[in-house]
DNA sequence: CGGTTGCTTGAATTTAATCAATCTACGTGG
DNA sequence: CCACGTAGATTGATTAAATTCAAGCAACCG
């Protein structure tokens, strides 16, 4: 059975129309406004705020500790969640238990998307490490009008699903190179992009996730991943000791983790001008 | 320079609220009212119509004959297209020229959603064989309230983002499959339900891509495909003569497909079943 | 008809998966 | 406090598989 709300026992929700706020069980007001929020300008759900003045929105947070689920296959998806602390892990069940891998998610990130499709989470999520997350019900979000600030919370979600679908295709360009090596440079390389965004260091980070899930990302074995960080740091490309991660020659990499294409020749678009749209 | 509206030399748009028409300039009113179309029921795109009474929603019409660009990379999207007849692939160019194909769309689905993400298109559409599309404005979509049968189109087009997401998570899980076989199985059977959903045969239909460029959507080569193909046909699952395909066991094809993990693997297949490729 | 494109097939090569052993860090309980 | 078990990671040897290179075939088109 699914709760109307994700309450953690301490953790109760209520309704704040003109700040965000959430009301703990100890008595305190933890503040759930996005104003306030560190994320302010690289979190997606922003959109949850601004609006809030026009509507009520309930948005609440929610702790996990590691290892916790934040949702599981087949839940119903009430919420869209951001990530505010920590990194979560996306994946779905195969028939044979094993787990495939689709999305690891750092703050200021959306997690619980795909549950809008069908109204039920396709995936489950797994915190890797203690975090935080704001709980936005999107059914309320959804008919909220467009801000003075900017368009309605519906287009910023669309545009967020948007940019989420782009990042699994490029996900999906990652997994089809046909070598081990391409693929873990070019995850390291997504990874230290992602961390550059939220302002920490892009060349020196702790890997939240294990080779083995890694490999289920990338479509790769375990030991396929290791060999391959173990070959650059060999190369004198980066540093690996345990999970912590230190990208010294990140030109090697992005050379290396260069998509070549597998021979497909440009049958649509003779050289020259491609056709497109007439003018 | 990006156009309002895709015009086709013979197709000009013209505002309806009530219907949605498209005249073309032979004088002829294109019927372009979602109540008529014969999509009706499956296309994601329903969410235009019916929201038109309360707005004014401009929905075109564009034809394609095989090889035509719907759109381009880097194009400013302005507009998500429903596929009304016909098929499509997306793709993007890497950077030896070679194209990495990310979906392949059938009657019913959308396409160009991805550009909503930052008002470009991330991918170009080509036509795999003579198409016709319809172009939703987005922006004037999110705009529309909700309609009397149902949530605003901004909710259904959020759902169907969502649902594009999931697909893509899925077709993400199958290039992972570290074996060419399982993976082609898949996307057959794939490519099948989704011809059974459209009323279409699901056991005997036309392949509209090539070999290569089932190939570069799966993360393998021209001949792995081939050769795939060939092992189906040779153990009496599937007949192929070139791009013709007759699905015999589609529960052979569903055995090798589901996916195996790596060390966490017990299998699998009932007893009986082809476990694999041992004859 | 000759050239092109797409597909199939074969043989050699390259590469990752697999199997297995080892090592470390870590938490638990004696 | 230390022995112990466990989980994660690394590394090596072997095997299995896909890629690559190459040849040939069939359909199509100007």
């Amino acid at each position: 059975m699914d709760h109307p709300v994700p309450t953690q026992d301490r953790l109760v929700l209520v309704d704040a129309p003109s700040a965000l706020h959430v009301r703990t069980a100890r008595g305190t007001d933890a503040q759930a406004s996005c104003a306030a929020c560190h994320l302010r300008d690289n979190c997606v759900a922003v959109l949850a705020d601004g609006a809030s003045e026009a509507g009520h929105l309930l948005v609440g947070r929610r702790r996990l500790r590691k290892g916790e689920l934040l949702f599981r296959e087949g839940q119903a998806c009430a919420y869209v969640y951001a990530v505010r602390v920590g990194t979560l892990k996306t994946a779905f069940t195969l028939e044979d238990g094993y787990e495939q891998v689709t999305a690891f998610c750092f703050a200021g990130e959306l997690v619980g998307f795909e549950g809008l499709a069908t109204g039920r989470h396709a995936t489950f999520a797994v915190a890797l490490e203690d975090s935080e997350v704001c709980a936005i019900p999107h059914a309320e979000l959804m008919r909220l009008p467009p801000t003075a600030t900017g368009p309605a919370p519906a287009a910023r979600l669309v545009q967020a699903a948007a940019a989420e679908l782009v990042r699994e295709q490029a996900a999906k360009a990652v997994a089809s190179l046909r070598q081990a090596d391409p693929r873990v440079a070019a995850f390291l390389l997504a990874l230290a992009g992602r961390m550059r965004e939220r302002g920490f260091s892009g060349t020196q980070f702790e890997l939240r996730m294990s080779r083995a899930e890694i490999g289920s990302y990338l479509g790769l074995t375990m030991e396929s991943v290791s060999r391959a960080l173990s070959t650059f740091a060999a190369r004198g490309w980066i540093t690996v000791s345990k999970r912590s991660i230190h990208i010294l020659a990140a030109d090697a990499l992005e050379c290396l983790s260069r998509p070549v294409g597998s021979a497909l020749v440009r049958e649509h678009c003779p050289a020259g001008q491609p056709q497109a749209l007439a003018a």
